[in-house]
DNA sequence: CTGTTAGCGCGTTCAG
DNA sequence: CTGAACGCGCTAACAG
């Protein structure tokens, strides 16, 4: 069946003459073993080139190793970055993580995190997503878990969210502090709770500065580049004027910019642009893209730290993670034409 | 320990009053089980909520239903497709894809490569990397080997690669039928393979042309859009005249459209630029990126259908992929100035 | 310090 | 068609 060669560790026992516990035990550093059965063992392990079935130890340790991710996407531009702080988190820690996507789609979540479950997952990240409080909460009592894009209190949970609100404050509060008066936002999904709090931000913004909300400079957007094409061409067609954009992603903003420019539109001398995100790339538009920083990769790496501490039986910690401007090109003061 | 419940396929057989074995066939379709006795096991099986424990499975069958794959940055948007392309290869074929990341760096793949067989992965897909072909020719002793990004003839190793050289050359013969003459290459890493094969393309574009091959046009590049900016600020300092640039992937494509945009010089009016690889994101540049395109998610997903062929004890499929220019924007005729 | 004895949870003969 | 017995490879008491 299988013509692979695999030594167990009861062969490497015989060749050294032991017994299978002793090599169990310096194989994990359990108990005192004399020195030369050591070194009877670890010749042993040498010579027939052994390496530990890590299926069957984890069946006899009832632990796994591993923790889920379920990701939304595994090539989004954002999440990878998560994954990125993850995988360094997770880092010789002896624990891999097992990524699934769960497609934005609640059907695909549930299945993808029962396959996790039936994996024996030690531990769970949900990198936001579209699950109901109420399965994530079923799923915490069989499993510590670590959400992101979401508070949700409860025992063996630890939710990690930014405050979209304010970052989408700041941004429109910087257009508008560049004497931006018709600023146009890009919303995102319609119902998307990331989408719902930015453009509360947007209108608080707006409100703190006196300026009237005019539903027409808003529009919905996919948050991908093909949605931001599209809302500006929305716009446009409504001939509602504007000098600035907002748009709820980064991946919007980079369509929007291109939409932009198709019609001839220069960016930022006739309208100024801000993102959402600051994904690895919008450092390299042309222009460089001002946008609103959330620290994808740090809360990767935190979500990890952080099931880490709760798979070893400590409680949640406390943090919280803090988004900020970044101002680069593609927002410059409105010049009266 | 452990106060999560978990049912056990003992405690189904128990419930329904049947042997573990009767469960165990029904679960997995071996034999033939009377209606009677089925419907008793289902029901129980639906009364407790049981789930079978994939660990054990694993261990009794000595498979583990993961196959391995190592790409070099889960974040890159080059290889993320391709990991798309595996995953949906993989879904519901009851394996699941362990991703780790090599970092470009041979220690770490080694080091993740042993952490895969550790783990008892049923097969192994390695997107590209540094490992040398004899640490991937001693790893398919052990397990069912896809390589990509080059040749490797062996038993139980599937190589994919795409002809980079062919690329390359339709590229600059696209550029010199548009009129350029002076066009700056940036290679790429220094003695990466596909670097190498893609600068040889250019040459032989050169050489079909009759034009000479000038060095002072050819400069190394990180492939990474850092490594374009620095690329294209080299050129420039050198003073050589160019109409055009060919960069070897889109990375420093952009790279290089970011440089060219700080210097004021326009593309692709005054230089023309043409990329490889046709990342999702080059589409929307400003202005779209004109690209060898290489098909990574059909990589990815040609990989993994490769892998299951061969997990399932079949030879390794012949087929070959190619890559084809796509003509968007960022190139133009040659117009004298 | 060390060997022996039991499992971990399930698949798979092998007799009936 | 069905159950009993054994084994996957390793860890974890339990005695010595």
């Amino acid at each position: 069946m299988n013509d692979r060669a695999t030594t167990t560790l009861d062969q490497v026992a015989r060749q050294a003459g032991v017994s299978p516990s002793t090599v169990s035990r310096i194989l994990n550093g359990t108990a005192k073993v004399s020195d030369a059965k050591r070194a009877r063992v670890e010749a042993a392990i040498a010579a027939l080139n052994y390496r530990p079935n890590v299926m069957a130890q984890n069946l006899a340790r009832g632990r796994s190793m591993t923790v889920g991710v379920v990701t939304q996407d595994i090539a989004s531009p954002f999440y990878s970055e998560s994954l990125k702080g993850i995988e360094a988190a997770l880092a010789d820690t002896g624990y891999a993580p097992l990524f699934v996507s769960g497609h934005w789609n609640e059907a695909d979540e549930i299945e993808r995190v029962a396959l996790l479950v039936d994996r024996r997952v030690d531990g769970l990240i949900v990198l936001t997503g579209m699950l109901p409080d109420e399965i994530l909460l079923e799923t915490a009592e069989r499993v510590p878990l670590v959400v992101t894009g979401r508070q949700l209190a409860a025992p063996r949970v630890f939710s990690l969210d930014i405050d979209h609100e304010a970052g989408a404050h700041t941004a429109t509060l910087y257009l508008i502090g560049l004497g931006h008066r018709r600023i146009a936002h890009l919303a995102g999904v319609q119902g998307h709770p990331d989408a719902r709090a930015r453009l509360a931000g947007y209108r608080r913004a707006l409100d703190d500065a006196g300026i009237a909300y005019d539903e027409t400079l808003v529009v919905d957007a996919q948050f991908n580049e093909e949605g931001g094409v599209a809302a500006i061409e929305q716009l446009l067609e409504r001939r509602t004027a504007f000098t600035a954009v907002f748009a709820a992603n980064d991946q919007s903003a980079t369509g929007a910019r291109l939409a932009l420019y198709r019609r001839g539109i220069a960016v930022p001398e006739q309208v100024s642009l801000v993102g959402f995100d600051d994904l690895p790339g919008s450092l390299y538009c042309t222009p460089p893209l001002t946008t609103v920083r959330q620290p994808a990769y740090q809360i990767g790496r935190t979500a990890a730290l952080a099931l880490l501490e709760m798979m070893d039986g400590k409680p949640a910690p406390e943090l919280s993670l803090s988004v900020e401007l970044v101002v680069r090109e593609s927002a410059c003061a409105y010049s009266q034409p």
